[in-house]
DNA sequence: CAAATTATTGAAACCGGTTTCAAGGCTCTT
DNA sequence: AAGAGCCTTGAAACCGGTTTCAATAATTTG
């Protein structure tokens, strides 16, 4: 029954063909779907096809059609859980769509995001998702002005051009903050993010704004840079709670962040809510567990990939809308309130026999 | 200046070489820095090159070349935090080297193993690393039957065959387990992960090994499956407290799982280490935090995943050494004790000035 | 200085598909 | 029954590179 040319290599269109009696182009019709080949001769095709165990070959395709199905992701730092599970769901939405994704991090690094956006053209990937885009992103600005389908989440440029989903982070923090302050809060520390990056700015206006509305003055002694990691956000924090004055609640960049915190207020012997509140953005798993319990600004992270993933598929369905009116999402955040802000009754172990997540406060900010 | 032809298009190689006036193979020379090219000419094509802003086709060149510098990374899920540092650590190795990563998520699903390693071979990836490979697993084995350049890491098949490497999880186990028996407890749980999978296999081995080394007997309705995922560890874990003769010790198949029964155990309001023992595996980077401070098996997943992407880079580069003799590698755990397990002084709030990290008592196993 | 090498280069084939274009066969009208 | 129009199919060009092969130029050797 083996039919193989002698050749080693796997079967091509050519052979699928032959066997068949049908040319290339037939089979390439009977491959695509396409109308107007009898079916009768398909089925010969298809047959030919199970026969032979021909796998087509999608570099080849990907050369003639002039598209990959394939497409670029990057993101800061896959470790970070907010980008692990994003990347989850862009992963599983375009797959089910027929493409695949080209993981890239770029942990920051200007040098790399821009290597790895040309490496991405290089390879004629059909679209990139951003996650890990600058405020001032030459770059990333130069993809956008050449009309390269291309989406950024979690960040923007400071320009705001281009395709974006992001969290209304503004407003995010500015609740947060305000929710700190209600709680009788009136010395409030924050660790930030990275310079030059889009969360980490909005995430500052906000803690002003709910400072300034709240009627209390804006100390820059008590902000620090944090990195956006645990690590770095935990010496900053320790800097800011050995102050003379230290603050009574801090404010992280992220989730990540305020592990760091916690960790820095354990470091010189404070209690947690009662000698620091302290909350974070994302509402990474970790955040509901009751050993943390962690005041948080939640993300959807599961949608925003998808969003994300079904947003640029159609940025690439059809680019020239996109250019003219880019794809600009702002999402509500949400208030999840657990014990590290000191709003509920401090226990460490809670009696009841529930998840912790079942016992938050008032959500849905 | 603009040389541009009036084809919108991006330029070609034939484009280059009309402007060098020279032919596109020795362009083709001059962009694979082959020899013989005379520098006269040589700079007078990458002039060109300069000039038109030409980026090569890495399509093109992979179907010419019949390779495609890229790599498929199938793992089990992509937010657990073991998968995204070694995940991380395996793109950063092989973007060093040119080569780029197509993510793969199976969530432990048959079903997406096969699709993804079909269309992984229709891209004609130049190899494929397996994190999410089950015991028994017909895809994977055809793989390594046809030799085609693949490795799996963290898991194995039950066979052995093909290129791996794992902790020596079986001993980790052991180890883990003798650590909780020397503590004193004489009835200890095991929540395990899935079946069909090697790893939840080994550890499940050494975890009886060690009680059956230490004259204890082997209670099955100790051992509960709970899916390598906090949510069902969990459940699982409040089954096993809830027997009349409750564990004093639960050893858990990973740290996520840990942390579910953490979350269990507090359900219950068992206090940690005094009502119960906890301990996982992998030392994820939650595990240190001092809120958690779990005991537990580390592996070194940067390295793991350096090993793996290096591994298979040189399986590609000589496939048939591998497919005579392949590469086995076993890794040897490390025991990380902190406070779940009891072995250190109980303390909620450790009164000194360095990270947990630091407190550490025997590690290196 | 002639012969033998070696270095340089271009023409053409090739990688494995898709797409265009035209031709032949059918069906349907009138 | 002839002409119009659609269906079906194959030949050939094409996607954008690489590689083989042979021809020519430059060097080295005897």
């Amino acid at each position: 029954m083996s039919d193989q040319r002698s050749r080693s290599h796997s079967p091509t269109v050519a052979d699928v063909a032959r066997r068949a009696r049908v040319s290339p182009a037939t089979v390439s019709r009977v491959l695509n779907r396409y109308p107007h080949v009898r079916p009768q001769v398909r089925a010969r095709v298809e047959q030919a096809i199970q026969a032979l165990g021909y796998r087509p070959d999608q570099v080849a395709r990907s050369l003639a059609k002039r598209e990959t199905q394939t497409l670029g992701l990057v993101v800061a730092d896959i470790t970070n859980p907010f980008y692990a599970e994003t990347a989850r769901a862009i992963v599983e939405t375009v797959r089910a769509r027929g493409y695949n994704v080209i993981l890239c991090n770029t942990d920051n690094q200007p040098r790399l995001q821009e290597e790895y956006v040309e490496v991405l053209r290089q390879r004629r990937v059909d679209g990139i998702i951003f996650g890990s885009v600058f405020l001032d992103d030459p770059v990333v600005e130069a993809l956008v002005t050449a009309g390269y389908p291309c989406l950024m989440y979690n960040r923007r440029l400071r320009s705001r051009r281009g395709n974006y989903i992001v969290l209304d982070n503004l407003r995010a923090s500015r609740e947060l903050t305000r929710h700190l302050i209600q709680l009788g809060h009136r010395r409030i520390g924050f660790v930030s993010g990275l310079r030059n990056i889009s969360t980490a700015l909005d995430r500052m206006q906000g803690y002003r704004a709910a400072l300034r509305a709240a009627g209390l003055s804006v100390d820059a002694r008590l902000t620090r840079p944090g990195a956006f990691q645990a690590g770095m956000a935990q010496r900053a924090a320790q800097e800011l709670l050995r102050l003379p004055a230290r603050p009574t609640a801090i404010v992280a960049g992220n989730d990540l962040m305020a592990l760091g915190v916690i960790q820095a207020a354990g470091d010189l012997g404070l209690g947690i809510p009662d000698d620091l509140a302290v909350v974070g953005f994302d509402d990474i798993e970790i955040a509901g567990h009751r050993r943390i319990q962690l005041t948080t600004m939640a993300q959807q992270k599961a949608e925003m990939g998808r969003l994300a993933a079904l947003g640029l598929l159609e940025i690439i369905r059809e680019p020239g809308r996109y250019a003219a009116s880019p794809l600009q999402q702002v999402l509500a955040p949400a208030l999840v309130v657990r014990r590290t802000c000191g709003a509920l009754p401090a226990a460490d172990q809670p009696p009841d026999s529930h998840s912790s997540r079942t016992q938050e406060g008032h959500t849905r900010g």
